[in-house]
DNA sequence: CTGAAAGCGCTTACAG
DNA sequence: CTGAAAGCGCTTACAG
């Protein structure tokens, strides 16, 4: 098999007895072809073990069959699960993908377009590295679709898809409140962090829709740390207001308000329930994890980012917000 | 610059005044070609901004400038960034790449393999889930090269590249002589584990090297858990044996040892050094890493095994060892 | 050193 | 419904 010369369009048709373009169409779906002839041609082809040289299909359409994807930080801890969804599901669709990672500054970010142009790539996705990241706009310098992930960009025309941070805030919200919990808590990073501020909203409306505030009346923001939540835990249960949940803008800070709540002599989740974002433990290992969070399913926004390139799927202009999804564990 | 159309070898040749192929030999180098039109050629070329029409090139070479990549649960912990440093690097080499993921099975093997030669893919890389990984050999299924990363293969032939386990053992060992430890005590999993046993290895022949031997003349061997590394140093600690280092099959046994040894009100690292394996804490976030450890490099593993299938570097049979790092923090 | 020509293996108007 | 032919844009023997 290794050393078998490819067989081609060529000697299929001659075996079924019909010319080149017959036995094209025939296996393409092209034109109308009389139901024989197509019986005859794909049994020669399977006998055969034709496969179309997808080099020469390429090159006589124009189109590669390839996706440009570029980066920034693709090893980023948040970054790199976008990055393997979109290569995941490029590859369930066939694509070959032309990968460059690079900072997006002009020079580099016009030899990078000039190299995916050259290749005649089929549609290209730029993946930023986070919602604080500004993703340049390049939808005009290419003739194929483009699809901007993890990341904002400044033109609204162009198709962003981003984990949706309110949705996890009112998932944290719901899932509170239907286990009973009534005086909770928000603990995050500083609201001028978009995913912290998208998380903050949800939750606050999805409480006040429930005709509830939160403790405080607004969250405590400082970092992204597991310091932080032991801070603000700790002050928080040394005020004295009644708490009987804290939903925390990621994991760690989860973690350092577990730590608090253990040293003040209380129990998780008996005494207060928590709840963070990111799915941080499960990402290394599902063995130990323990904490109750929100999964921002950041595979499934590079995913959707790279179907929304596809044949089928309709590219759609516009900012798009892919769920996350709850992870009930022990500390609700 | 978006709706241009492109131009193309022939523009570039008359323009210059040659013909196609004196174009074409001109800007590729191929035959002897006198210095002035060389010059002509490429200054027509660069005036028009021409870009080769890399499908056309490929189709007429026949081959897709893509390497084919099949992995095995590529979101895995470990394997993701191996999948990610082969990405990158192909990357680089300009290769396009074409993945799959998929169980190793005869039968979707044989159909991913199939896809990937009607692509003409220029190599193939076989990505395991680690040293307990064992991988299919399809060498002899392709003419063109084959690199298989982070797994075992069957056919000592096959060009394997895995991380140096007994490297990270010798590394352990040697930074913990060199900061003046000498009662130095192994935690890790079972040595039936590939991975455990090779840094198992690497350490004590390290030691013994330097005319020691590891506290009780041989590894504790468990599980990787966090549990394990608390149990065992726990155990250690209690049978009055003196320690001063302890060397820990992973990053979680380290942390569950570092804990330990608080509990028993000794403290890390002034009476025991702790060192792990995986850079588990960087791979998350650099902040809080407090732990001395081996990184691995899988990112390394990935972009080497990619490497070996260039145009320039030779590819040579046989198992490669990638290096490991170590990460010297506040535990040593 | 340079050019005319064949060839890579498909797709797709265009006739019939 | 089917076939002969042109075309996609390069590369590379082969002559000169």
């Amino acid at each position: 098999m290794s050393t078998a010369k490819s067989v081609t369009l060529g000697d299929v048709a001659s075996v079924a007895g019909v010319s080149l373009s017959t036995a094209s169409r025939a296996l393409n779906g092209g034109g109308r072809i009389s139901e024989d002839t197509r019986r005859r041609v794909k049994e020669a082809s399977d006998r055969l073990g034709f496969q179309p040289n997808a080099l020469a299909r390429s090159f006589a359409l124009g189109r590669s069959q390839t996706i440009g994807v570029l980066t920034q930080n693709a090893s980023g801890v948040f970054t790199a699960p976008v990055l393997i969804g979109a290569t995941m599901e490029l590859g369930r669709m066939n694509q070959a993908l032309l990968i460059r990672d690079a900072r997006f500054d002009a020079a580099t970010l016009n030899e990078n377009v000039a190299r995916l142009q050259a290749r005649r790539i089929d549609g290209v996705v730029l993946i930023g590295d986070g919602l604080n990241y500004s993703l340049p706009s390049v939808t005009s310098l290419f003739r194929v679709p483009v699809a901007y992930a993890f990341g904002l960009t400044s033109e609204s025309d162009d198709a962003s898809f981003n984990p949706d941070a309110e949705m996890a805030g009112r998932l944290a919200a719901t899932h509170l409140l239907e286990t009973r919990r009534r005086r909770i808590a928000h603990i995050t990073a500083g609201l001028d962090d978009p995913a912290s501020r998208g998380r903050a909203h949800g939750f606050g409306r999805a409480l006040a829709e429930a005709g509830l505030e939160q403790v405080g009346g607004k969250p405590l923001s400082g970092g992204w740390t597991f310091e932080w939540g032991v801070e603000a835990t700790t002050r928080l249960l040394a005020s004295g207001t009644e708490v009987d949940a804290i939903f925390c803008g990621n994991d760690q800070i989860a973690l350092g308000a577990e730590s608090a709540i253990r040293a003040a002599g209380l129990s998780v989740p008996r005494d207060v329930a928590l709840i963070g974002v990111d799915n941080w433990e499960g990402m290394i290992t599902s063995d130990s994890a323990r904490l109750t969070t929100i999964d921002p399913c950041l595979q499934d926004v590079g995913a959707a980012a790279a179907r929304s390139l596809g044949a089928d799927e309709a590219w759609s202009p516009g900012a798009h917000l892919v769920p996350c999804r709850l992870i009930v564990r022990s500390t609700t």
